[in-house]
RNA sequence: GCCGAUGUAGCUCAGAUGGUAGAGCAAACGAUUCGUAAUCGUUAGGUCGGCGGUUCGAUUCCGCCCAUCGGCUCCA
């Protein structure tokens, strides 16, 4: 894999070298071997289109062809900054700069081309196989936005053509499973270019689905015994004054509405409002430990150029919850977040997690034997539930109290993260939470902030291309659909029944007796991904029976009544497919 | 917000170097009664993203704005 590495990143030298032989008054950025690939920034004189990528990856080709020697060179800093400015690599000098004075300094170059770089790469251009240009995009120097733009360009690379086949291969599939592409073709959401960015509308079938979603998650909060909790969605400034969020946040918050001459904020977190409650009468220790779960809408300022279909929006519920306890309470209450965090996934399709334990930032706030506490407590309880390969990012914290992240990977083993659960040492202190402990005295009780899903939007999105759109029966919008063979008394009344039986036992379907063949019907049904098509005709109504078609499926299987219920029965109950 | 691209019928897209636009699917209506992934016909449907400018005339050229797409940055 080292290799691989060596290989993409020698790409994006090759790379360089293509653009510096098209546009010899180019500078280089920097250009690293990224997943997949690679990528090289650039100042150019114009603005790359993508037609330029076919010349550049042209060039590319046939410097690959010259086979060129990969060659280390090691310099002295002063030699390297000499020979960084009679190339005018102003960029590179920078970087140079910042390098310690008493390192050796290395150069890889090949042909007429020379980087300061720290290597490793391939020994020849020709060890380069299988590579492809990708997109061109603007990335600022040193990803800070005070410094100029330069132009990026993407490429990927692998060890054989097989692989960058089957690569590319995989980006057509994520392609067609795109939840905005899918939410328009099974009508499920929509966003609203007239009305405001990063705000959905959920249609019928798409909001059946949250609420199935919801349904299922409020059940199962009420299961492990949690409490639900409703919030408004404003509150007045003192809370984001006390919370700290119009300090630390303000830049998420949208400006505020007057309301009687008060500054109301629509809200861009939950937690202050379950505080409230929380301090709304005096806690005991024998209270604790206290879980509040609230689906709870917040809005946040995103900019323009980051929305993103469901995953990045101005408007969302988080699945949230604030589990207040004692210190003696904490390390089992994270082991039973994770515990239900994983069973709430599992369910919802998604069995291959993995963790991130983030711990204490330089800049943090809270009494550092507490944050010892916590993170000890995490770690335990990652441990007690048998998790040992999690990777832990040391520092990563928020400034108010370390977390876990749990990620998930997809059908297309692309991973999301979506649980978290995070300390906070910041507001249980602004605003003065206390309980009084069994000696009679205040304490301040240990505050966690945990979601599941993430957001409800952000996760639906990530369902609909996990499952790209077939999804499985339980969550199915529309759950059966009777396709008529014809329209002969016998036929419309079987179909007819049969539809209200199943309604009533609670699922979901619908009847079409349209005036049309059946190969359509059938089709129709397909593609809306119906999990089951019933077909009835006069055989069917004569014996009393039902041609069930599965969804992707080519066969019918002949079944009465009750079998299918009991069918639907199982898949219901047991959440499967 | 920044760099680049895009915005034409409900959807997917075509089109004119400035003379107000089409196709397929969907829709409505009619015919067809047809057993496992698309029956046929007719009709209707558009201030060509919005506002302003240039022009005899703008969807086409220019400017601003909005939105979308790919990134940067950021994050649920």
């Amino acid at each position: 894999m080292a290799n691989l590495e060596a290989i993409r990143h020698s790409a994006s030298h090759v790379l360089a070298q293509a653009v510096l032989r098209l546009y010899p008054t180019a500078k280089l950025g920097i250009g690293p071997a990224i997943d997949n690939g690679f990528y090289y920034d650039f100042e150019l004189p114009t603005p790359l289109i993508p037609e330029d990528l076919i010349k550049i990856e042209a060039e590319m080709k046939s410097i690959i062809k010259e086979n060129l020697p990969l060659i280390k060179e090691t310099l002295s800093k002063q030699d390297a900054m000499k020979r960084l400015q009679a190339s005018g690599q102003t960029f590179k000098q920078e970087l140079l700069a910042d390098l310690p004075d008493s390192e050796a300094i290395t150069f890889y170059s090949q042909g007429d081309f020379s980087d300061l770089c720290k290597g490793p790469h391939a020994a020849y251009t020709r060890d380069i196989k299988a590579f492809k240009l990708q997109k061109i995009s603007g990335a600022y120097w040193r990803g800070k936005e005070s410094n100029p733009m330069l132009q990026r360009i993407y490429g990927i690379a692998f060890e054989t053509k097989d692989e960058l086949a089957a690569y590319l291969t995989l980006l057509e599939e994520a392609e067609k499973r795109d939840h905005r592409k899918i939410g328009k073709e099974l009508d499920l959401f929509s966003l609203q270019d007239k009305a405001g960015a990063g705000l959905v509308y959920w249609h019928p079938k798409g909001a059946r689905i949250r609420h199935i979603i919801e349904s299922f998650w409020k059940d199962e909060h009420f299961r492990n015994d949690y409490e639900l909790v409703n919030t408004p969605h404003i509150g007045q400034s003192w809370l984001w004054e006390t919370s700290g969020h119009l300090g630390f946040y303000n830049e998420n918050m949208y400006a505020p509405m007057k309301i009687d001459d008060q500054d109301y904020y629509a809200k861009p977190m939950n937690c202050p409002f379950h505080i409230l409650i929380y301090n709304s009468s005096l806690r005991s220790y024998r209270d604790l430990p206290l879980r509040w779960a609230e689906l709870g809408t917040v809005y946040r300022y995103e900019r323009s150029g980051v929305l993103h279909g469901l995953l990045r929006v101005r408007g969302f519920t988080q699945d949230d919850a604030h589990i207040f306890c004692t210190p003696e309470q904490m390390e089992n209450e994270i082991f039973e977040v994770i515990r239900f965090s994983k069973s709430i996934l599992s369910t919802l399709g998604f069995d291959e997690l993995s963790f991130y334990l983030s711990t204490r930032p330089e800049d943090s706030v809270g009494d550092p034997a507490r944050w010892e506490q916590a993170e000890n407590a995490l770690r335990k309880a990652l441990s007690m539930e048998g998790i040992t390969d999690y990777q832990v990012d040391e520092g990563g914290g928020a400034f108010y109290g370390p977390k876990i992240d749990i990620k998930i990977k997809d059908a297309l083993g692309r991973e999301w993260q979506l649980s978290t659960i995070q300390f906070d040492f910041n507001e249980p202190e602004r605003f003065d939470m206390t309980y009084i402990g069994s000696d009679g005295n205040k304490h301040r009780p240990f505050m966690i902030h945990r979601a599941l899903l993430g957001s409800i939007e952000r996760f639906f999105g990530i369902l609909v291309e996990h499952y790209a759109g077939k999804f499985p029966f339980w969550l199915s919008p529309e759950q059966f659909r009777i396709l008529t063979i014809n329209d002969s008394e016998a036929t419309l009344n079987h179909a007819k029944s049969t539809l209200d039986h199943l309604k009533c036992l609670g699922f979901r379907g619908t009847l079409d007796d349209r005036n049309e063949k059946l190969g359509l019907k059938i089709r129709e049904a397909q593609v809306q991904h119906i999990p089951f098509a019933l077909i009835i005709g006069d055989k069917e109504a004569q014996a009393s029976q039902i041609a069930l078609r599965k969804r992707g499926e080519q066969s019918t299987t002949l079944l009465s009544l009750d079998e299918v219920e009991a069918l639907f029965k199982g898949l219901q109950t047991q959440k499967v497919n």
